[in-house]
DNA sequence: GCTGAATTTAGCGCATACGTAAAAAAATGC
DNA sequence: GCATTTTTTTACGTATGCGCTAAATTCAGC
């Protein structure tokens, strides 16, 4: 059976695949690019990279500036702190509903394979599998706190950092202490203690904040 | 002297004339409007009324259906309970950093005031003006947290709101222990107490929260 | 040489046009 | 009459073109 493939219109695939280009660091950090010349390397013309870019630029992914085209926005330790404070109290509010809300186990297997799969990196040394569990695991605790508003704010953050993560994440140590966290908060949702998953969760949050400023200001990382 | 006219986009205009038509219930919760039908009442061509249209999406306000013109949304009680939680997290954040900067009197004069002004409404009966003031209490506190995503976030969410309140407003409680809250809010800033001022603040949501959704319920509400 | 004015250029903001696909209307068959 | 097919219409998605202004460049005067 074939892939139904879907039309997609040429604005959608501009927005993900300028998200692609900015992931990837082929659209560098505070570079600018014309508009025309995105359209080129895109195939299409600069309509619908317009529209594509003004949703991104709601994203807070890049900036749209007359006559000088497009820049990619780049993020400054205090974005980190700023992003990271909120990545707190929304993940943290997302846990405490989750804890609420009785999930059976089965409901939160997803969650507990992301956990043991970061283990998994740990044991094996593997870095990026394991940030990848992480970010599961993470967008699983929002996805089962059942806000759609959290869902798609934290996710949005989460693209922000997402370039400074690849950065910082051969310099920190290993995250041990996350992985402990992060069981805490399970077993807490598991039994329905709201509180204790919000707390658990706020803590570790916080901590992996300052963990990862103090990292940028030793390294003296200014812009990412 | 005279007002320097700075030449504004029809984009932005596009934007902020939507805007207002959303909220002045011009262009009603729920309705469609075609695009050209848009650009023609706004007296510019298609293509600022779309990308006017895009960004008022990704706040939320309305959705852009093909074929189908533009649709204004509207705000269901389960909508409010997830606005109202992410407002209690951020605002409680920026309660906590605002009373950690230590500000002075001065500066927080324009909290002080919107107090003051949310007294003298509820004197002289005049509830628009009350809730004007508690705006400017609640925006002005945010602003204190210094937190720019923050700022943005609540300010994009108060705005869905923002419908709902015009509602809701002559049909609650005189809000006297909203004006309480708000003071020992305030007092808890000024003393630099960080964590009164979260816990007073979020407190203060919560109540405020549960009173809405109650109200909704009681009339009926699920639609605004 | 250097400052400032004049000129040129570049690139966005927006209007416009059109292809296309979905929706509506009309026509056809039973 | 009702269901199905065909035709027409409608409104979006996108390409295209151009005016206008900010920026870059050249030029003039000292």
């Amino acid at each position: 059976m074939q892939q139904d493939e879907k039309a997609v219109s040429n604005t959608e695939r501009a927005i993900s695949e300028l998200r692609r280009l900015v992931f990837s660091g082929e659209l560098a950090a505070g570079s600018d690019h014309l508009e025309s010349e995105l359209a080129e390397r895109l195939g299409m013309s600069r309509t619908p990279i317009r529209e594509a870019a003004r949703t991104l630029e709601s994203q807070g992914l890049l900036e749209l500036r007359a006559r000088k085209g497009v820049r990619i926005l780049s993020v400054s330790p205090d974005d980190m702190r700023e992003i990271y404070d909120v990545l707190t109290e929304l993940e943290s509010l997302a846990a405490e509903r989750a804890a609420e809300k009785g999930y059976s186990e089965e409901q939160l297997a997803y969650l507990a394979e992301a956990i043991e799969d970061m283990d998994r990196g740990l044991e094996l040394g593997e870095l990026e599998a394991w940030a990848r569990a992480d970010d599961r695991f993470h967008s699983e605790l929002v996805r089962l706190g059942g806000n759609s508003r959290v869902i798609a704010i934290v996710a949005m953050l989460a693209d922000q950092v997402r370039r400074a993560r690849t950065v910082t994440l051969f310099m920190r140590p290993v995250p041990v202490q996350s992985n402990r966290d992060h069981q805490g908060v399970y077993e807490a949702i598991m039994r329905g203690d709201a509180q204790a998953a919000r707390n658990l969760h706020r803590t570790h949050r916080q901590q992996a904040r300052d963990m990862i400023l103090n990292l940028l200001e030793r390294h003296r990382l200014r812009q990412l």
